[in-house]
DNA sequence: TCTGGGGTCCTAGGACCC
DNA sequence: TCTGGGGTCCTAGGACCC
């Protein structure tokens, strides 16, 4: 196999400076939902210290001091330019995975090895020009090691301009390279696997590749053994070309402030499951079970801690709001506890499948589904003309309280009539 | 004062059955 | 009184990813 990770560079920054070019040359961080925490970052603002997912008000001062501008994101903007990028991509190879919003793999195996660094710097090349987006290439024999070459490309550790050929290095560059780099940098090799990994004296990449397979398996699960097969250039992980449909649908949110009260939280759960059904629906899904949770403030360590999710069956699998407004609801009210901060609740749909494939008899009253899927229809109809939350269930709050923090938004450029750039 | 949200996969352990 | 072993299914929780 010979594979191509490409990832954009600060994908969601770089999409911001497409749009407003005096973000060029400045320290930009974009945060998270609700303004939390810092998500992506330009090379200025990684020069100041500012780690991924520092929360942003720890980062104010500094922030002031450099000048660091800093922006609410904007997933409508970032979705319509992954479209564009990947879209540019699926034009240089015969098989593409998109593995997520900033990176796909491409396969390469057709393709002449002595010329790959060249096709490479046409890949950076054409991205750049037709969409605006920086982006570094990977290339090697698995996935693992493509995210690896990625990186060397990222730092500049091999390979030239944003492109690394695991392919060009001899044997010998190979594992000196790999034993200049932390063992932490590995795909799927997360913070936990690192810090038992270090009590094994395993530090660097080099070390993994070339640890005993039985301790590894011994130690860790089936995952790492993986993962060390592919650091050794066999492949384990295919390239997945056809999206599966997923699994659940999760909608979730840390509160401004302290939620004590049941109505509250009762008022959270609803609004959440309401957009859960929005997703739902956009999918052209049905659920079979909804999942709600609750917890209180794990960062408070003084106050007292309480976290609890529990999963209700539907008596049929739905994609009626109020049924699963009403089975959050039946959850909610059996794992509340009085007396305790909540910080976070949030809704999960479960056993999704595809709304076509429900077996017809589990409709046993037609004339109620046609009447929901109609009210749903309206429902959805009206928020996408007149704007999210014009219409909503009574149940979820008439002030739009749960929705986001985005004070610090930039415009929908792409996707919005209304927001396009005007040039003057 | 202020610490994201949305996913996937794997494993361990309990319940239950034969 | 003694109290097996294997299989399956479910759930909770951990770990990872972006």
């Amino acid at each position: 196999m010979t594979i191509a990770l490409v990832d954009c560079n600060n994908f969601y920054v770089s999409c911001e400076r497409v749009f407003n070019p005096k973000l060029e040359g400045v320290p930009v961080v974009v945060l998270s939902n609700n303004d939390g925490v810092a998500v992506a970052r330009s090379a200025e603002a990684k020069a100041l210290g500012i780690k991924m997912a520092e929360p942003w008000f720890k980062m104010e001062r500094l922030a002031k001091k450099h000048g660091i501008i800093a922006l609410s994101s904007n997933y409508t903007l970032y979705g319509d330019m992954s479209a564009r990028v990947m879209s540019v991509l699926s034009t240089f190879s015969p098989k593409q995975e998109i593995y997520s919003i900033d990176e796909c793999f491409l396969d390469l195996d057709s393709f002449d090895p002595q010329s790959l660094m060249t096709y490479g710097q046409k890949i950076r090349q054409t991205v750049k020009q037709n969409v605006g987006i920086p982006v570094c290439i990977g290339i090697a024999d698995t996935k693992t090691l493509a995210k690896l070459a990625n990186h060397c490309a990222k730092k500049g550790l091999a390979g030239e301009n944003g492109v690394c050929d695991f392919g060009r290095l001899e044997k010998q560059e190979c594992s000196a390279l790999f034993a200049s780099i932390p063992v932490g940098e590995v795909w799927g090799v997360g913070r936990r696997i690192t810090e038992k990994l270090l009590t094994m004296n395993i530090e660097t990449v080099e070390d993994l590749r070339s640890a005993s397979q039985n301790a590894i398996r011994e130690q860790f699960s089936v995952v790492l053994e993986r993962t060390v097969q592919e650091l050794n250039g066999i492949p384990c992980v295919e390239l997945e070309e056809t999206v599966t449909p997923r699994q659940q649908i999760m909608v979730s949110r840390s509160f401004g402030s302290m939620v004590t009260e049941f109505n509250d939280l009762a008022e959270s759960v609803s609004y959440f499951a309401t957009k859960a059904a929005e997703k739902l629906r956009d999918d052209g899904s049905v659920a079979a079970s909804v999942c709600v949770y609750v917890r209180t403030n794990p960062f408070k360590e003084d106050e007292p801690q309480y976290q609890r999710s529990m999963i209700v069956p539907l008596g049929q699998p739905s994609d009626d709001t109020m049924a699963l407004i009403s089975a959050a609801l039946k959850g909610l009210k059996k794992i509340y506890r009085s007396g305790y901060n909540y910080k976070k609740s949030g809704v999960l749909l479960m056993e999704l499948q595809s709304k076509g494939t429900v077996q017809a008899t589990l409709f046993d009253d037609a004339s109620k589904q046609t009447k929901s899927d109609n009210m749903m229809s309206v429902m959805d109809t009206i928020n996408r003309k007149m704007g999210q939350g014009s219409m909503t269930i009574a149940a979820s709050g008439i002030r739009q309280r749960w929705a986001m923090r985005r004070d610090r938004m930039s415009q929908n450029f792409t996707t919005d009539w209304n927001d396009l750039p005007v040039a003057r």
